[in-house]
DNA sequence: CTGTCGTACTTCACCTGTCGTAGTAATTGA
DNA sequence: TCAATTACTACGACAGGTGAAGTACGACAG
């Protein structure tokens, strides 16, 4: 498992990401982070929510409201353009990033 | 140049690397940080002497005195045994990091 | 029909690490 | 002689993540 604060600067993009393929609501993107880092990571709800206003803040994502089965309260997201050109920065900065930290890095 | 809180979990890892060929200084060790990374990541003093404090309180460094030209005050720095445990830890951790974070990287 | 589990969140106060600003003080170079 | 570089220290602000707790609905077991 991965300490936080390693991901830290990166959780907007993880959920970035994982609305690429379409659009989806909290409790599925957590589930599916999880499941594609293989239990490696699991991204706390608090974590994950207060990720969601932020990037709707920032004009990332869209949030709205879809009822399928009466009651159920679920708000689902859309990635922006905006959000997909910030998605794409952060993927070039990862490999810079990648780079930096391996020259600091022993194996052994 | 790379955003902080990208590097934010490593910064105590980077210093304590710099620190495992001898002894050194703030100074000494932000430069060399800033050319290592050819640039493109720069610790700020603030970040730099602030992680100082919380490595030595963790027991990875100790610090001393050492006055080679007079009145030129310097505080050295030396990794300890428990400083080296982590540093392997956060190495083999980065190596997960980036296993994780590249399943949400697609290149492009 | 009752209780627990899973889904799907929300609120809030707190902590840690980084940053900006500023200040100090000595040495070195032009 | 004056700016730049070296070598820090102090302080307050801020952002992001966390733990704890609570809400509310549906499904399913006993």
């Amino acid at each position: 498992m991965i300490s936080s604060d390693v991901i830290r600067g990166y959780n907007d993009t993880l959920i970035l990401y994982m609305l690429m393929d379409g659009e989806s609501y909290g409790y599925e993107i957590s589930k599916k982070i999880r499941t594609l880092s293989e239990e490696k990571y699991i991204m706390k709800e608090t974590t994950l929510y207060s990720a969601f206003t932020r990037l709707e803040k920032n004009g990332y994502i869209v949030s709205f409201y879809k009822e399928e089965t009466f009651g159920k309260r679920r708000t689902y997201y859309r990635i922006t353009p905006a959000g997909l050109a910030y998605y794409r920065e952060k993927c070039e900065e990862w490999q810079v990033t990648q780079e930096v930290v391996n020259k600091f890095i022993k194996e052994l």
